[in-house]
RNA sequence: GGGCGCAUAGCUCAGCUGGGAGAGCACCUGCCUUACAAGCAGGGGGUCAUAGGUUCGAGCCCUAUUGCGCCCACCA
């Protein structure tokens, strides 16, 4: 007898044991390796100051349950961890936390900004790896990367060279999305669109040299301090005279020309709107087809500029108020409409943005979305599930382009220098001595860096070290699947793929997985401001790591959101307990001879053939579910396995053997309980880890660690179809009379008798070597087989199975009334299951078009319980004869 | 304005290619049976949102409707 496990599972005495051997092992380490097949996964970089999350854990927890899998099945199996750099958002905790010391970032300047900026992501760095390591996941650590490290710096220099020279990036004075606290550019994916109330203003515009006027309607008043122009539609009457005269600015009095274009919508507004090129991108276009010229308006923070004359200096709202205050004072205003509109808000700190000109760089993207595009059409990317494919085409079919560069320090500073005597623009890597058209030295770099996800979406091959042409990029890339949050389909999953085509010219990834959100128990988002998020590290810390884990990826689909519930953390840690407990069982029933037996497939019982069946089955569909993704089906059906079938059952089954004189078949039945235990934490593995590992080390005679173990396969040898259907007669009939006895009351410690009629051959069979099992398992004195009724007494409780009856001699206990109404409630139930049978056989159609099996099927059912019926109605009259 | 998702037991959700409605939790009954009370055995509970359609057959496919949620979009 082996038994050293403790009595109650406790994963806080292991977890961090069982990881720290892992690691030491080096199992998590992949390298190239031409005998085997790689399997890559580049896990998505968390911001390296940032802190374990529901959303981490869970998409962490789906990659390394992939990666387990893939192991166990042979392949070299890469999972590269890493982090961001995070630009804009650590660089506003680092300017909030030297605001708390009372410096200031353009204060300290760019060199000793950057320091404090690497000071922080030093001292915070790691946090969140450390806690990713709590979760169990089998990454490899040895090959972690940061985005600012200096590989990734180089790949992304290296980009953005290629990309200058192919004429993809350019520099231009375009609108741009600007936001007035974090005082930089943001590409439109970085802007949260929310509507709002606001008012439409109605202003009056005077003609030049006329008593006439033109009615605008605005949203922004406060905008025409920049107004350039006043459009209408070409084709409308109300204001053909006027186009090619000029109108009057109110409170500026600038002389602005009245344009036509196409732009103008007729039916909305007045249907002539003011045209201000440097605040609004659609006004922009407008100020391009007419030689507007620019007047911008406002600063960085959004006050008004010099350009605004007496409101110089307000801040926009502050402006728009007096405005129209004046306005309205001077008879310009002529009536304020409610108005619905959406008004964006930086992502970050959620201030209102302002479309702005400015000087940006950009990476042209209409070259880069076709192929991305075209990988999506013609299948070299999936996405799973299937309908985030149709974001992802509908987003790069309306792609504009994007802007690249940021006014913050940290992060990857532009390759590019400018002369100050001739302005010419040089990109490279290196600063150049002297300007490539004049030769002057006056050079600079320019001050901005590059958007974070400029970097990240280089990830997949810069981590394995692009440029140079490594032995692992040539290995390892293109990577199969990425798995990540819905919400960033835009930011970064698009982003790998064009990078990807062009730089690597192949795709970053064959698969997408999205998962969906963690909400809380009401569905809410979990956030930092609502206080609602659940630490992931408490959950461990008080259920385990695999609990949470388990909780994560079942009873829930890809890419819908769900609700997390600690009494389903709870309900997983009881699971892990049951596993750990049939552990002990096996272990304390196990003899030490038996271990290095092999098993003789002829010496096998029943319910060994069934276990050992059922166990190559389940192999069979977890396999296929984890290869179509289906992980919540695939740890479902593994825990339904393990509990039901393995502990419910079979152990139960196999009792009488361990504690019974028959040494062989004793010996079997340890044999296929450790067989099948082996299996069994082989399949589970790669959803609880560390229970798996823990209880694997705890057999005998495992010399290699459960991570590394082969995954097991299924095997044609040892199905056993007939037992299968053999057991389940017999755990049928147990089932029909544990639920007459519990109705009618019957203490389990009163045993007796039980009497089966049948004439059935094969069922007589069947009953007769199941006699051990009714003895154990359905509180039998022992049993009786009889072909006929007539020759028992009546005074039995009686229970109809397929194909046979059986009778509970209890007299002193039966309950007429009882047994009455259990047996109608037999019979209603019986009406129902013929009803729908004999509907389906009587319709032609069915009988004449359904395949035959089925039909087959239906005939025999049909068989079956109009027999069954008849034994019931005959006992239920005899049951009220004699009550 | 366009697109997408969801609606199944009291709650939270599974349900793969159309062929007898499932799980966990909660609830009720009986059990401390020497692996496990973090457990065992049994039970109640669903017109699968509504209305049509396709089909021999629909929770699943099609159309429309209602309710909730999400995403995208330059109508000033």
């Amino acid at each position: 007898m082996i038994e050293n496990l403790p009595k109650t599972y406790n994963p806080k005495d292991f977890e961090e044991r069982i990881y720290k051997f892992w690691n030491e092992e080096k199992y998590f380490e992949a390298n190239v390796n031409k005998e085997k097949e790689p399997f890559t996964i580049m896990m998505p970089p968390p911001n390296v100051t940032g802190n374990l999350h529901m959303g981490h854990a869970l998409n962490n927890t789906i990659q390394d349950i992939l990666i387990r899998w893939k192991r166990m099945e042979g392949y070299e199996a890469l999972w590269l961890p890493g982090t961001d750099h995070a630009s804009i958002s650590t660089e506003a905790k680092v300017v909030e936390k030297l605001k708390k010391e009372g410096k200031s970032k353009e204060k300290l300047g760019r060199e000793k900004f950057l320091e404090a900026a690497w000071d922080w992501t030093r001292e915070y760095g790691g946090n969140i790896n450390n806690q990713l390591r709590k979760l169990g996941i089998s990454c490899d650590w040895s090959k972690e990367r940061f985005t600012l490290d200096e590989g990734l710096s180089n790949a992304v220099e290296e980009v953005f060279i290629r990309l200058y020279e192919k004429g993809l990036i350019y520099r231009g004075d375009r609108i741009i999305n600007w936001c007035p606290n974090c005082k930089t550019a943001i590409s439109d994916a970085e802007v949260d669109h929310e509507d709002s109330h606001g008012h439409f203003w109605h202003i009056k515009y005077p003609i030049k040299n006329s008593d006439d006027f033109i009615i605008i309607a605005t949203t922004r008043p406060e905008t025409m301090l920049g107004d350039l122009a006043i459009a209408v539609h070409p084709e409308d009457e109300r204001y053909t005279n006027l186009i090619g005269k000029y109108a009057i600015l109110p409170l500026v009095n600038r002389e602005i020309p009245i344009v036509a274009d196409e732009y103008v919508d007729m039916e909305f507004g007045t249907g002539a709107v003011k045209i201000t090129p440097s605040h609004d991108p659609n006004d922009f276009e407008v100020g391009y087809r007419h030689n507007l010229g620019q007047c911008k308006i406002m600063n960085d923070d959004a006050t008004i500029n010099e350009n605004g004359g007496k409101y110089e200096g307000l801040d926009r709202y502050e402006a728009r108020e007096r405005m129209v205050k004046d306005l309205d004072k001077e008879g310009y205003l002529l009536k304020i409409e409610e108005h619905e509109n959406s008004v964006g808000h930086c992502e970050r700190c959620k201030t209102v943005v302002e479309p702005i000109i400015s000087k940006q760089w950009f990476v042209k993207m209409e070259p880069l979305a076709k192929p991305a595009l075209e990988a999506y059409r013609n299948g070299e990317l999936d996405f799973i599930p299937e309908r985030f494919g149709k974001i992802y085409s509908h987003w790069l079919e309306n792609i504009r382009d994007w802007c690249i560069s940021r006014q913050l320090w940290w992060g990857h500073r532009l390759p590019v220098y400018y002369c100050r005597d001739c302005n010419e623009i040089m990109v490279s890597k290196e600063a150049p001595e002297k300007c490539s058209k004049c030769n002057s030295t006056n050079i600079y770099q320019d001050e901005d860096t590059l958007d974070t996800w400029f970097s990240s979406a280089l990830w997949p091959f810069s981590t394995l070290g692009w440029p140079e042409n490594t032995e692992e990029l040539e290995y390892f890339y293109p990577t199969n699947v990425l798995v990540t949050g819905y919400d960033i389909i835009f930011f970064w999953i698009v982003r790998m793929v064009f990078s990807g085509i062009e730089q690597m010219g192949e795709v970053p990834f064959e698969d997408v997985f999205l998962t969906g959100l963690v909400r809380d128990e009401q569905g809410r988002k979990m956030s930092k401001s609502l206080g609602n998020g659940i630490d992931p590290l408490d959950v461990i810390d008080e259920y385990g790591a695999d609990a949470l884990r388990f909780t994560l990826i079942t009873g829930n689909s890809p890419g819908n959101d769900m609700r997390f519930y600690m009494e389903r953390v709870e309900a997983n840690r009881n699971f892990a307990n049951k596993l750990w407990n049939a552990t002990r069982f096996v272990l304390m029933n196990l003899d030490e001879n038996v271990i290095s037996e092999k098993l003789k497939l002829e010496n096998l019982e029943e319910e060994d053939r069934w276990i050992l069946s059922r166990m190559n089955n389940v192999t069979k569909e977890v396999t296929e579910n984890l290869s179509k993704y289906e992980i919540g089906i695939a740890g479902q059906k593994v825990y339904d396995f393990i509990w039901d079938e393995y502990c419910d059952w079979y152990i139960e089954m196999v009792k009488p053997r361990l504690y019974g004189d028959d040494e062989e078949s004793n010996k079997v039945a340890q044999k296929v309980l450790l067989i099948v235990l082996k299996d069994i934490l082989k399949l589970l593995h790669p959803f609880m880890p560390f229970i798996t590992e823990e209880i694997w080390n705890h057999l005998p005679e495992n010399n290699k660690a459960l991570i590394v173990s082969d995954w097991p396969i299924y095997n044609e040898k040892y199905n056993f179809k007939e037992s299968e259907e053999r057991i389940i007669y017999i755990m049928k009939a147990i089932r029909g009379i544990r639920n007459a006895r519990a109705e009618m009351n019957i203490a389990p410690s009163r045993k007796s008798k039980i009497i089966f009629v049948t004439k059935d051959e094969k069922v007589k069979s069947i009953l007769e070597y199941g006699e051990r099992y009714f003895i154990n398992l359905a509180y039998a004195q022992d049993i009786e087989i009889k072909q006929d009724k007539e020759q028992i007494g009546d005074d039995n409780i009686q229970v109809v199975v397929d194909r046979a009856e059986i009778f509970l001699p209890l007299k002193d206990l039966i309950d007429f009334e009882k047994e009455l109404e259990r047996l109608e409630k037999e019979k209603d139930k019986l009406e129902g299951e013929l009803k729908r049978v004999r509907g389906k056989l009587s319709n032609k159609g069915f009988v004449n078009k359904a395949p035959e099996n089925i039909v087959e099927d239906e005939r025999q059912k049909e068989a079956k319980y109009s027999d069954m019926m008849d034994k019931v109605l005959e006992r239920i009259k005899y049951v009220k004869e004699n009550m």
